[in-house]
DNA sequence: ATGGTCGCCGAGCGA
């Protein structure tokens, strides 16, 4: 089962580099973050006319996620538990049913939360307190489980091409990355981090629009896709679709995935 | 220190 996340910001103008992609790397289950728009402005038919099932969970204008699977799914859940008065469509988590292993697949759009310290800041570090209840209630599943998704935390200097420019970055600050790593040391394994554990640069998943940030590979790994202890036993690789980045009118971030046995 | 680029939609915000 190869599970994908890709932050695509804004489904109406990355639908033809989405459907390219799907076909391309073949999938069986995507979570998609920053769709920006409500549900009936997804243009669902036309990945469900390539043998796609499509749930969304869409905001106006800003964030929003979504679930496409071309295996049976047996339950969707919208919206990270946790604070009834969040009106941020920021998550989404379906049971996925493969040939061996049903998976849960939670996808998320970690909030941004510049300027810190700020408001902003603030929810940012609430939503990762919630997710990382949720996190627990998946691991207590003992089950097959994969949380992915724009996390919007650089986990270590090595993630960034230029640790430097964000110390004052809600991305960077040690608070976020503090919140980060109370999560996977729940028990998560970082798919990309270990396949190559001793990396020291990289890889990236994400280049900026700005200052040609791509072209100098000015980039940071903030996409990450963590698997529970039973996930992890049945992982047969994982990667990141750097190549999406090229081309005409890409998104500035690039897909990750990872295949399992299930 | 500033501005640099996108997508949302039709001005300015969020990233």
């Amino acid at each position: 089962m190869k599970i994908a996340s890709f932050n695509i910001n804004g489904i109406k103008a990355r639908i033809g580099q989405l459907t390219a992609w799907l076909s391309e790397a073949q999938p069986d289950v995507v979570v998609l973050q920053e769709i920006k728009t409500v549900d009936e402005g997804f243009p669902a038919e036309l990945i469900e006319d390539l043998g796609w099932k499509v749930w969304t969970h869409g905001q106006k204008s800003w964030n929003g996620v979504a679930v496409l699977s071309r295996l049976p799914v047996e339950e969707i859940r919208r919206g990270l538990p946790g604070d009834d008065a969040d009106e941020q469509a920021r998550y989404i988590e379906a049971v996925v049913m493969g040939d061996r292993h049903a998976v849960t697949v939670a996808g998320l759009y970690l909030p941004n939360g510049n300027p810190a310290p700020g408001p902003k800041y603030d929810y940012k570090l609430a939503w990762m307190d919630r997710l990382r209840q949720r996190g627990a209630e998946l691991l207590a599943t003992e089950q097959p489980v994969v949380m992915l998704g724009d996390y919007n935390v650089i986990p270590e200097p090595r993630d960034a091409a230029r640790p430097e420019n964000w110390v004052d970055d809600a991305l960077f600050l040690p608070e976020s990355r503090a919140a980060f790593r109370r999560i996977v040391n729940q028990g998560w394994t970082d798919a990309i981090r270990v396949t190559d554990p001793h990396a020291t640069r990289g890889p990236f998943t994400f280049w900026d629009y700005q200052r040609q940030a791509w072209e100098r590979d000015n980039g940071i790994r903030i996409d990450h896709l963590l698997l529970s202890p039973q996930a992890a036993d049945l992982m047969r690789g994982a990667g990141i679709d750097r190549d999406q980045r090229a081309g005409v009118k890409p998104s500035d971030h690039v897909p990750v995935w990872v295949d399992l046995a299930a």
